[in-house]
DNA sequence: TTGTAGGCGTTATCAC
DNA sequence: GTGATAACGCCTACAA
């Protein structure tokens, strides 16, 4: 593999200038530059990234932390982060905590040396260990909030909010949350828009919390007939199919007798075949964003806002509808 | 950060003897050995992996290049990479081609001299392409063979010829097979399984290839009760949970009147819920699989087997059974 | 604007 | 078994 050694040689100019030719060409005559690159061009050269760490200190690794890859909202999250990191010439490497705060905390810890910043995607940790870890390490969160540090989230609660103003409006009364994997931050969220924007007058029950499968939505349709909720809203799509499949199973039918929604849809899963209701967004957004904003993180820049949102869109298709007169709506 | 040199120092020795007595133990005095170690653990020391790669070549860098992370059998062979990754001391790069082999090709030459080795998974390119660049460079093949290199698969086709034999017992005859998405090596070969094992007097219908969706499974129902089949192999959970749900709709009962069961489980989606039969298998063995075996080729031994079979055990569950009487079958 | 020289932290090659 | 010493390929003062 041809070394900068070899562009300056071919460009006749030293080291030195080559090497600024490459990462500031401004100091760098135009000529020369020229020279320079075409060099490159010829040699196919390539920076050794080892070498430029070892000087420089930026590994152009950029690391991202999932609790797990069994639910199927996080793929598409690094997906769309591979994908930006590559645009900006840097490698992505992928690390599952399992949910584990410890192993959160051990992993962010032996990767800080190694990588240039993080993505940490639903963090376990508390704020505290958190800010602590982000405030001496590049570092975006994604998925939760964390004051002083950037964050990236998907604007689910407003659009659950809306969600509910059209629910309200069909004058459905009495919700039934089903919520997600335990602990987490923006579902903790998700409970809060929902209960408030269901009024003085409404009633979340909270089912859960629940594994995001179409398992754990099926087997709580017993439950779900049993609060006498006239609309349910679940965590995720596996979830509300798992819930719209046992209705029927049930005899149940939607959205006549009861209305279903998710807070997620899951696309690539292809799971809008029974056409559920559910809050659009593309999680690869999450990802692709959560790395920009690290990218301008360690190269100094701060980011424009350290705190994005990103929009999800309300699809209504044909679970949700006015409930059953005279219902608990 | 302590350096090699404060551990010499720490310990009285020189830097290489610290150096050997990490990465050669066996060529340094024990008790020496013990002095380093112990200054290793008092200052925390840990290598700077740049500036060995700088020396060695080696980067401690993994690829994993799947073709997307949409479908869901990928995440989960990433996470068993990932984990096995992590306990031999390197990282794990993701890289996705979106299934072009065009993009494969490209992504292999800029990663290859960035990167220890590949796991290449499910590839879009040619068997020769793959030979030729294998070759050079330490590379493991997973759900795919190609001669002379590294392999891992899963057994799905010897797990489909026993569930043939098991829908021949219950004497079915017309089988349908809903085939992935195109073109995949694997795909063909479950292909070739069904077909041989349902022998001269059964029949194997394909319908697709079709996305690996709830949806495309769903959808795919007309056509099949339109070719009168009693027994329906899909090439993934997702998809026949799709037929599962729409022959309810239609009001087809399985398995009294249609057979269903999948060529995969996806545990993690919890779909197993309608209970469909199903070969079972976990994704991250393989992922952990081709992981181990690559390291072996990149420290230069070669692997125990250059072509590993991870097996996969056939579940039968309440989605098959004997076919309607003076049915197809 | 360009060149010279030193160093980044580790491993490998010699001698001893 | 151990210790100097020279790479590895690049970056960056500093000097010119």
């Amino acid at each position: 593999m041809a070394r900068l050694a070899d562009v300056a040689r071919a460009a006749g100019v030293s080291v030195a200038t080559a090497s600024r030719a490459l990462s500031r060409p401004d100091l760098v005559a135009s000529a020369t530059r020229l020279r320079v690159l075409e060099a490159v061009q010829q040699l196919g050269f390539r920076v050794n990234p080892a070498a430029r760490a070892l000087t420089s200190g930026k590994t152009g690794l950029l690391a991202v932390c999932v609790p797990t890859l069994a639910n199927p909202f996080f793929a598409p999250i690094i997906a769309g982060a591979q994908q930006t990191a590559e645009a900006a010439d840097r490698h992505l490497t992928v690390v599952v905590t399992e949910g584990s705060a410890r192993r959160e905390g051990e992993v962010l810890g032996r990767l800080a040396s190694q990588v240039d910043g993080f993505v940490i995607v639903a963090p376990q940790g508390s704020d505290t260990a958190l800010l602590e870890f982000g405030t001496s390490t590049p570092a975006v969160i994604a998925e939760r909030v964390v004051p002083g540090l950037a964050s990236v989230v998907i604007d689910t609660p407003t659009g659950l909010r809306e969600l509910v103003g059209v629910l309200r409006a069909d004058s459905h009364r009495r919700v039934a949350y089903l919520s997600g994997p335990g602990g987490s931050w923006m579902d903790r969220l998700r409970r809060a828009a929902l209960r408030e924007s269901l009024g003085e007058d409404g009633e979340l029950t909270v089912i859960g919390p629940l594994p995001p499968t179409f398992r754990a939505g099926a087997e709580a349709v017993s439950e779900i007939l049993d609060r006498r909720v006239s609309a349910v809203v679940a965590y995720n799509s596996l979830l509300a199919l798992g819930v719209v499949f046992q209705l029927h199973l049930a005899g149940v039918r939607t959205p006549e007798q009861i209305s279903v929604a998710s807070a997620d849809d899951l696309a690539a899963l292809g799971l809008g075949a029974p056409e559920i209701s559910a809050l659009h967004f593309d999680p690869a957004h999450l990802g692709a964003a959560a790395v920009r904003v690290l990218i301008q993180l360690i190269i100094g820049h701060e980011p424009a806002s350290s705190h994005t949102r990103i929009p999800a869109h309300l699809q209504l298709r044909s679970t949700t509808g006015r409930p059953p007169a005279g219902g608990s709506g």
